[in-house]
DNA sequence: TGCTTTTATGATTAATTGTTCATATATTAA
DNA sequence: TTAATATATGAACAATTAATCATAAAAGCA
């Protein structure tokens, strides 16, 4: 268990971190799925979706129950979208940025 | 190189979540440092920090310059403070989540 | 009942990560 | 120049992570 901050930030961050988890949350994005629709959709192994589930449930991040056979998932906090968000805005920063040194004003 | 969006953004999110590395940015939110004032500060060992300094520079998070025999570390966008706040509301409304479930109104 | 669908997990393996120690390099001070 | 300070890096190692295959477990259908 973690106890320190920035230890449970850390774990919050690595675990939404992963490429696939990312496309994960952002297929979530659209509201609850099941591991049927996503690993179709993510090209992803049945049984390496499930590992990624369950890391994302075990952070708290992907909440999920049972509707008949099948296992939904979805995400309660949206923040995790704010920090995709944001990412993204850090991302743009960096080319912006790169731009202005290369002196490209508009393409 | 990276070139899917998804691991891109991957890469920012994991060189953000190591603990040590989250430390070093909430320190870094102060204003520019030297790796002589952060490691005694974090208790890293100099060359630990040196590898964490170097992940978070060529991730793009941390800018650096040369001050005498010094090296000093900024961050340029701060968005990526923005991103732990939001990591910050998330453990917050994870704790109130647990705390409505077991019906607990103040403390 | 047996068959199919859906998800979880044990075992294994390759790859990556974080850390430390020793050493190299660069800059300033004596 | 030599010594001291500050940072970077090669080598080594332990630990973690992601992925895959095979199999198990649970639920619904024929």
């Amino acid at each position: 268990m973690k106890s320190d901050l920035a230890e449970l930030k850390g774990e919050i961050l690595t675990a939404i971190g992963h490429p696939n988890r990312i496309r994960i949350l952002e297929l979530l994005k659209g509201g609850p799925k099941c591991a049927c629709e996503i690993a179709p959709a993510l090209h992803l192994e049945q049984s390496n979706l499930s590992r990624h589930m369950k890391l994302l449930i075990q952070t708290g991040i992907v909440h999920n129950w049972k509707d008949g056979k099948r296992v939904m998932y979805e995400i309660p906090d949206k923040n995790v979208f704010g920090i995709l968000d944001k990412v993204s805005l850090i991302l743009k920063n960096m080319v912006k940025d790169r731009m202005e040194v290369l002196e490209i004003e508009n393409f």
